[in-house]
Formats: structure tokens, C-alpha cells, sequence
DNA sequence: TCTTTTTGCAAAATCGTTTTAGTATACTAC
DNA sequence: GTAGTATACTAAAACGATTTTGCAAAAAGA
């Protein structure tokens, strides 16, 4: 019951090895090879059922039909739509996928590169972590494929695909106050990632646009990783804090779930009380009566742009595409929250 | 910049490759390599950074030190969360995981085992999807370590782990009775797995041993992969349909979603009008007022398990636990719907 | 007819490891 | 002094493919 390998239907067919390799993999004609002979290679190598040994062809051609995918973490519910995206077009180009996750920390996430750069990857795709600049350079330096996904670093020329965040904080906002909220608050959380920081810069500038001041007191700043409890509390206490208030915008799906669960514990009633819009949609939004307007990342987007830009520099041609930088406007769905 | 291999640490260290691999795998004793030599050679190659190229590492061996994650569908929360729980336990003892998607897709399952039998991956963890007995059996007849996740195939030996479906339900079930509702729908869907006829047959038996008669017309059926809004136009003509029912069931999270959808276009309120429990929690169910009574699955302990199970069919003793059968208790959670 | 070219395939090198089988030297024993 | 046995390594085969090179036989050219 043991695997047949190519030298096994050679042997069957009573050629050589070679031969097999060349018919099978469509050089017949390059190394002229007779039509009947090839006939009988295919005949008995279908026969036999025979696949190549991946590792072996791995090995020899340095080339593994495996692209990295390195997310904050696969339990997420968009990076696990983003996993089903990239997987199922990946699959397309005859890619698989290997998913590894670094929980935002560089530490992890080196190793993961180092792990699948051993495991001889074609490419990697990964969500940037604070901390892993240098580590993407060597792999540009090292003319190793890469994209990032859902963010990037500044200074560095790895082409990327993400949602444009500050559009859609911006329409965000335009809608809120077009809606005629004017004191708007914005949560938030510490992680130092450009797409935070952008959404962060475009409600800011919004308020300053429309001249509803600087209140930059109405920002709240939640530690990554927080305690679910302690940030519901958190943001309880700051919706106490300022009774002002009369709309807040979340900076994350999870934030705004967090939102959500004070706004029921302190008993407001939304819109009328307070307004929601939050950045990431997530089933909960559709369904929390009366819904929660937000701003959804274009996964499907996201996920084909990431592997067409990867699979464009794994060509013959190679060439490195450094410069692109793709932002995709995120889709704006309003309900009943504003 | 090119990656240096055991031959250049042996160039560099003025030995032999073999030396050098015994060295690094530690058989230095046992090839009695002598301890000045076994240190140059360990200086050498920490110095130069080296890592094992793992693929060639995996031809020699056939060990590939990965296992293989099957899933039904990555992008689901229990999914998800049993990835996330899987890879860190195995990482543990240092396997990595590649994972693919079946959307229940027999042919997809097929290809997906043949793929990683083809890159030699040391073991399989997958959720059965019906029609894959064979190739089950197959892996099985060729001694490669299978577990399944989330369900398993009644004629077929293979070592599994799930939630114990059948005390789940009954649990819910009691629950429910014991609070006085005693017409009790239920919303199932049509995939014919072995986790879902469980949790038909159990909320069938709690009717029959509490003597609330054969009302198998409060049975709703579902066609997997229905149309959300065709799914909950569904329920809700169930839920009218049957003015008398006074509790739903709900056989898996996502058409408790959609229930819940139902009931808010209802109008219906919870429990005061229909209690309500599903199998499998979620996020929203926590969420959503007054919470929704849900019997959890335990995925921590599923996926640890599971990788247990398959460890241990890893060793050199390779033993082959065909008889492990694992159902773990899954987390009753009450909340405001009963 | 003899050389040159083309045809059709096979041999052998290679990828980077692991592992089995050797080999040279030193030591022990009689 | 010779045989046997440790000692401390190295050489070479192997894993299963791909690819470069080689080499007969047939065809073409002179």
C-alpha cells in the first residue's frame, strides 16, 4: 500500500525516470519525446494513480506551491473571512495555504517567517506587528515575495492592501454630523498600527474640519488586550463622563461589541440617547436592535488584491512590486444606530 | 544572502556533513563525536544562524513535523476558535498545522487529503463530511494518524472527539421542562452528520421521557446552506405556524441567528412570548437582551484532545487508538431567554 | 561512402538532509 | 608482535523528484 514515486512507473513502463519526469510535466515535446511513448508514460501514471511527491519537487525546484499567511489571529472573524477569501483564490493560481497567527507579538511572528522560510514558502503575506520592520526588509532585501494585509509600515516599500481608513472614519463622520450630532467621541485602542492610528488622525480631522473644536477629551484609549470586563467598564465610565455626548464612534469591531455591552448595561437607548458607528462590521451589528451603522472592511476585496499582488511577483519575470499600495474604500452600511 | 546549509557549516567547521549532523541532532554521544568537535561544530552553526532546510529534512525522514487541520469551514467561529486552540497546542510539541476548508464538499475533502498526503504531513485532524467513510477508512487501512473533530462515522474505527451532543440537549431540554414550557420546537438543518441527528434524537427522546407527546411536528428542517433571508422567513412561519409553542431549540448557532432575526421581526419578546436555547454559543448570544441560553461547546478542550490523540499516534510506538472516543460535556449557559 | 546533424531517450548530477557502513588510529590483551 | 576492540570520525547511499549532459542510432548532407 506504499506510495508509488515516478521511479516506480518507470519501471512499469520501461523507460527511465527521466523520461517519466519530462512527459509528466509537459516537456515531451522540448525533449522530444515520441508520441507513443508519452501515451504509454501518461496511460500508466494515470493508472497507477501516481502524484508527485511535493516534498521531493520541493526540494529539487526550491519552489513549494505554498504561500504563508500570517494573521494577528485566525480566531478573529475577519481574519477568518479574510483566511476563506485568500484561501479560496490561492487555490485558483494551484497555491495552498499555511496559516500561522502571531497574536501581535514580533517575537512569534519572526519565528513564524523563519519556520516557513525553512519550509520553503513561495511567499508570505502577513498583517504587519509592531516590532517586525526589520524583519520584512530582509525578506524585500531578500527578493522573497511578500504583501501586507490590513496595514503597513511607513518607511518601508512592501506593497500592501488594506481598507482605506481614514475614508471611511471620514464618511463616518461626515455622516454623524450631517445626522447633526456635533459632540462626538471616538474609543480606541493602544496598538501602535498604522490603519489605528489613521482612523485615529481622520476623526480628529474631521472634527476640526466641521470646527466642533478640540475635543480631544472625548477619545478614549484602550489598552490592546484588555480585559472584556474592564473595558466595558472603561467605556461605561467614560459615556458617564461626558453626558455631552451624544455619539461615539468605535475604532473596532470588538471595541464596538465592548460599546454595545455598556450601552445595555447603563440602559441608553440608541440613537436616541447616544449614536453608534463602528469601524469592522460583525454579525452582532446587523442583528442588535436597532442595528449598529458601520463601516465594513471589504474582506472579498482585501483578500483577492493580497494574492493577485502576490502572485504576480512569483512569476518567471519576477518583478518586484514595491510600490503598490492598495487602499480599498470600505463599504458604509447604515442602521438604526445614527 | 543565500541560506547556508549543514554542507557549509561542515566546510566551516572543518568536518564532515554527517559530523555535523549528528552534532546538531544530538547523537553526538551515541556517534561518540568528541565533545571539543561537537562544541566547534554547535559555534559554528550558531554562529552562522544555521536552520535545517525543513523540507529536505522532511524527504529524508518522512516526517514532516506538521499536521493537517480539515475543517469545514474556516471561516466559522467555532472553527476558528478550534484553530486558534489547535495550533497553540501543537505547537507545544512542536508541529505546525496547515489547515484547508471542506464546505462540506466531498470532492474538496478528497483533494485536500490527497494534497497533504502528497506533502507529507505526519497526521490529520478533520471534521467528517459525509461521503468521506472511504477515504477515512483508507488513511486509516494505510496507518497514517487520523483524528475527527466535531463528529465521526458510526461504522467506521477511527478515534474522535466531540462535544457530547446528546447530554447537551438533554440538558437544555430538562432545563426548559423544568421551567415549565412544554411546547418545544426545534430548528435543525438537513446535513447528515452524526453531531446533528444526535441533538434530534436527544431533543426527541427529553419529549418522549417527559410524556409531551410525539409532537415531531414542532420539528423544523432546514436545507444547509439556506439563504439567510430564506432561512429566517422560514422560522418565522415555524414560529407562527405554531401559535402554541411556548420554546424554540435551536440544533446549531447560526440558525439561532437566524432565529433571533425571526423572533425581532416577530416582535416576539424573549422569553416572555418564546424561550429560546441553542446549541453552540456565539458572541451575540451573550450580547443580544436578554441573552440567549446556550449550551457551549467546549472548544479548549476539544482541541486540545484532539491533538492529544493524535500525538500519541505520532510516537515510535506509533500504537493506533482506534478506540479513543472522546465526548466532553459541553457549558451550559443560562441566560435571560429561559 | 563518410561526415555531420538530428532524433529519442538514458545516465548522472543535484537539491539538503539523515543514516548506514566503513576506515584509520589508538589502545588492550595474550 | 599480532589480533582484537574501542574510538572518532568520514564516505557514501538514500529520500524522490528535476535537469543537464551524454550517447547511441537514424537521417541528412556532401
Amino acid at each position: 500500500m506504499k506510495k508509488i514515486s515516478l521511479k516506480d512507473i518507470a519501471l512499469l513502463a520501461g523507460v527511465s525516470p527521466s523520461t517519466v519526469s519530462f512527459v509528466l510535466n509537459g516537456k515531451e515535446k522540448q525533449m522530444r519525446i515520441s508520441e507513443d511513448l508519452a501515451n504509454k508514460v501518461r496511460a500508466v501514471a494515470t493508472k497507477e494513480g501516481y502524484k508527485p511527491n511535493q516534498v521531493a519537487v520541493s526540494l529539487r525546484t526550491g519552489q513549494s506551491k505554498i504561500l504563508g499567511l500570517i494573521v494577528e489571529s485566525i480566531g478573529g472573524t475577519f481574519f477568518g473571512a479574510l483566511a476563506k477569501v485568500i484561501e479560496k483564490e490561492a487555490d485558483k493560481y494551484g497555491y495552498r495555504i499555511v496559516y500561522c497567527s502571531t497574536e501581535n507579538d514580533p517575537a512569534k511572528g519572526r519565528e513564524m517567517l523563519r519556520v516557513l522560510s525553512h519550509s520553503n514558502v513561495d511567499g508570505y503575506m502577513m498583517t504587519p506587528v509592531e516590532g517586525m520592520e526589520k524583519d520584512v526588509m530582509e525578506l524585500l532585501k531578500s527578493k522573497r515575495p511578500v504583501v501586507l494585509i490590513d496595514g503597513y509600515f511607513p518607511d518601508i516599500p512592501a506593497p500592501y492592501v488594506l481598507v482605506n481608513n481614514a475614508a471611511g472614519v471620514t464618511q463616518g463622520m461626515n455622516h454623524l454630523i450631517s445626522r447633526g450630532y456635533s459632540k462626538i467621541g471616538f474609543v480606541t485602542v493602544d496598538i501602535d498600527l498604522v490603519q489605528i492610528r489613521e482612523r485615529e488622525q481622520a476623526y480628529i480631522a474631521a472634527l476640526k474640519k466641521h470646527k466642533l473644536g478640540a475635543n480631544r477629551k472625548l477619545m478614549l484609549t484602550l489598552e490592546y488586550n484588555y480585559d472584556k470586563q474592564a473595558g466595558v467598564k472603561a467605556i461605561s465610565k467614560f459615556i458617564k463622563d461626558h453626558p455631552e455626548m451624544d455619539a461615539i464612534f468605535f475604532a473596532t469591531y470588538y471595541l464596538g461589541i465592548s460599546g454595545l455591552q455598556s450601552v445595555q448595561e447603563l440602559k441608553l437607548r440608541i440613537p436616541k440617547d447616544l449614536a453608534m458607528v463602528c469601524f469592522d462590521d460583525h454579525d452582532i451589528f446587523a442583528l442588535y436592535p436597532p442595528g449598529v451603522t458601520t463601516i465594513a472592511q471589504p474582506v472579498e476585496q482585501i483578500g483577492i488584491t493580497a494574492v493577485s499582488l502576490l502572485i504576480q511577483q512569483l512569476g518567471k519575470d519576477k518583478k518586484t512590486i514595491t510600490q503598490a499600495r492598495v487602499e480599498i474604500d470600505g463599504d458604509f452600511i447604515q442602521r438604526g444606530s445614527t
